[in-house]
DNA sequence: TTTTGCATAAATGTATACAAATATAAAAAT
DNA sequence: ATTTTTATATTTGTATACATTTATGCAAAA
């Protein structure tokens, strides 16, 4: 098999599992455990552990062995923190870029968006499509690539959150006037709309996060 | 052996061949060669492998085997781009934190600095020290952790790099400037310096690195 | 009862060996 | 001569086996 790339089919299944919780959080994990989950040896395992910790989906637990990291309401601000200045920027970078059949391409995401039925993981992975298409136009990989990265990260913090009705409306009429404004080339405006996007996002999930930590840690 | 941390000696050993050139760019490296060069195996190389990939300092090379990444201005551009704006964002969380102790900490490293006899790696390596001290302030660490990732992706580009003595003179400048406005909890004023200060030593890095695809690349 | 030291057990790191996949070269056909 | 096919060699991916390190539990002493 062509293994370990990110495409790896034990890589693939292991950090689904992280994402959807369906491995412990802040306890040790053990290698031999994992190879029998999966149903193979400890060394592509191994493997699998170098990269999702490279990513962050997984954390050294003291010396020996790794978790898979609790979510800090902390984290999450600083990733927000970080796309509220690097998304308006390749954004900026792109619409000089945009064609009007990526713009149509975009429009079709919104309305995927407009159903309301979707899960979080869904609702997550479609608005990473309808940014990520028009980002890409900017042509730049490693910008791109960060921000991709910034997401994936925030990645593991939705899908627990589960959003309101009233947020979905925001969030929508918000990327509406974010691709009224792109289409005028109105570059001032677009980067406002975003980073206020970016900003409410973040601000709702920290809230989550920290409302989540209150009931939890109790001594 | 407390082996694949960043910290085991195979990685490092690794790590520093690539960043002092000591490995061919561009042509793919066998795991054999590269675990008789180091005198282990293959498994602790593909160990090695894996968290260099992730870290930027090796890219897959067609369907196998890896490479060392070609470098790309295009590529150093939008990591100073980033910096350009992450870093006066943490260095504004820093500001009010910034203790007295820390800002001399500071004017020592500035003083080190000063020594135009260091090679470009000694004298990359104390800039970072510098710029860190001031950003750990901030207590963000995924901040923190995401600009010291692109520190460590410029760190391959400069090294290359023979600094002029007119841009060394006019960045200290520049440091002390900045300090001086932090002292002042002049947040504005350090802001824009330190943006400019990055964005002078992206334009003179990417110049350069243009200057040498210019004369390598003739067909 | 608490603490220190040691013995045992568990888990990780590495080497060797083998299987699968890809690239290379040579041979055959057009 | 060029292209396609086939066989060979090289290289990577994985499993098993062993060495090394860290954790755990028990006993003895304070």
């Amino acid at each position: 098999m062509s293994a370990n790339q990110p495409g790896s089919s034990l890589y693939k299944a292991f950090k689904q599992d992280i994402q959807a919780g369906r491995l412990p959080v802040g306890t040790p994990l053990k290698q031999t455990e994992l190879a029998q989950r999966y149903g193979v040896s400890r060394i592509p395992v191994r493997d699998a552990i170098k990269q999702l910790m490279a990513e962050g989906w997984l954390a050294q637990h003291g010396k020996r062995g790794v978790m898979i990291p609790p979510l800090d309401p902390t984290e999450a601000e600083d990733l927000y923190l970080m796309r509220m200045y690097l998304e308006p920027l390749i954004l900026t970078h792109a619409i000089p870029h945009l064609s009007h059949q990526t713009l149509g391409q975009a429009q079709d995401l919104l309305q995927q968006l407009d159903d309301t039925t979707l899960d979080p993981h869904q609702h997550g992975a479609l608005n990473w499509s309808f940014h990520a298409l028009l980002y890409q136009a900017a042509q730049r990989p490693v910008l791109y690539q960060t921000i991709a990265d910034l997401h994936r990260q925030c990645a593991r913090y939705i899908g627990y959150q589960s959003l309101t009705l009233d947020y979905l409306h925001t969030s929508q009429a918000e990327h509406h006037d974010l691709l009224d404004a792109i289409r005028d080339k109105n570059t001032r405006l677009a980067k406002s709309i975003l980073k206020q996007h970016i900003s409410e996002a973040g601000e709702q999930l920290v809230a989550y996060l920290r409302g989540l930590s209150d009931t939890v840690a109790q001594p």
